[in-house]
DNA sequence: CATTTCTTGTATCATACGTTACAAGATGGT
DNA sequence: ACCATCTTGTAACGTATGATACAAGAAATG
């Protein structure tokens, strides 16, 4: 069974080629660009289960009609939300972590992406991948699976980041490239959680940085 | 406005000093110490919101009649399985921590208590302090406000533990107490996320002891 | 313009939730 | 033995949830 099926499939490609337009046999579409994004929105801002449908389809601005026509239900929109989040928030950060000419650097702006967020009032929670590895989310199989991915393919990504680092002098040869690059990202994943109690950018700034330059970055 | 009322004081009481079973003017009481205990090891596996309030009153052995009497509401009852949690496993975790000789050993010994958890069936989530970082906690202010406190008590502990490591000698000058306590703090939620997805305490032993090195323990 | 095909809003479903009302019963004081 | 007091189980409440049924209607095709 795919991740998506095929109704879903064309919802979510209006996403990645906006002026694209798939018009199918004969009949009006409402905005799916600005649908997606708004339920991610909510999503991030309030969490999976304190989500409700109803207050989804409000600020998609749609009806139940369309909503489960296209969608099918709550679980597989949460799906699709993830899958933008990651194109376009995540996108970033991965970016920053993986462009920068040297890694130290790199792995600062990172953080330093993610901190800014913290200070945008436009940004309602942390990050929602983070926030999905709850309970709620967790019980769902395919939500698990897509989020354990994820946050493996992240692992994976700054492991060959350091590993390259690594080849290049930049890092000691008896640099541990794996298991530094779990502990960076299982505590990224207590960084959101504790921020969003704490609230004191400067606080992570400096736990961060004690925390990274220990590992030898 | 006290934490817990008087009945519910009563209530949690009973649980500290089992032998002094408080008589009230003319009735029978059910069992407080095994509803609690009980309450607290569904909350701990299911989450709280995925909780329902007649899950809580089967494993209890109560009717709604004596629970909305003794513990008015779920979000209480919440309050005080959280307490119970603190007094039973966490206190174990936390004796760990600063009863030993060496600093260096007692964090490891601390790890150690948690790992085994992992491996035992009779528990059925890594810790449900950390599970209490979430978005249906948190929307509640006097749970919030109890998680808060109590993740900032075992920061400040460990604190003081690293100091007083660093005053005897065993850990240099240099060496940047709180932050190190803040990181570890932090490490530890990512950690009781991470470890419900991934399942392998091998893995987690190796990441971790890359982190305690690096930051000097 | 008729037909087909798909969308969309309304109304509704069945269920689950946290909580309350209350009568029946148990208990100790007097 | 009686009364006052508190407990306990049953039944129900009101609301919210995720999902569905379906008629009315829009769009393209022939």
């Amino acid at each position: 069974m795919p991740l998506l099926d095929s109704n879903a499939r064309i919802f979510y490609r209006s996403l990645q080629f906006q002026n694209e337009i798939i018009s199918m046999s004969g009949k009006k579409q409402f905005d799916y660009d600005h649908a997606i994004d708004a339920a991610t929105r909510l999503f991030w801002a309030k969490g999976y289960s304190s989500t409700s449908v109803r207050d989804l389809l409000k600020v998609m601005k749609i009806g139940e009609g369309s909503f489960y026509n296209s969608v099918k239900s709550k679980q597989h929109l949460y799906l699709l939300c993830l899958k933008y989040y990651q194109d376009t928030v995540t996108a970033k950060r991965w970016k920053a972590l993986l462009s920068e000419s040297s890694v130290k650097k790199a792995v600062r702006r990172f953080i330093e992406i993610v901190l800014e967020d913290l200070d945008n009032p436009k940004v309602p929670n942390v990050c929602l991948m983070a926030a999905s590895l709850s309970n709620d989310v967790l019980s769902s199989h395919d939500l698990k699976k897509y989020v354990l991915a994820e946050m493996q393919g992240l692992q994976k990504a700054l492991t060959l980041r350091l590993e390259a680092a690594k080849s290049a002098g930049e890092l000691s040869s008896q640099f541990q490239t794996e298991p530094v690059a779990r502990v960076i990202v299982t505590y990224m994943q207590g960084f959101f959680r504790v921020v969003r109690v704490l609230h004191d950018r400067r606080q992570m700034e400096q736990q961060t940085e004690v925390l990274l330059s220990g590992l030898g970055l």
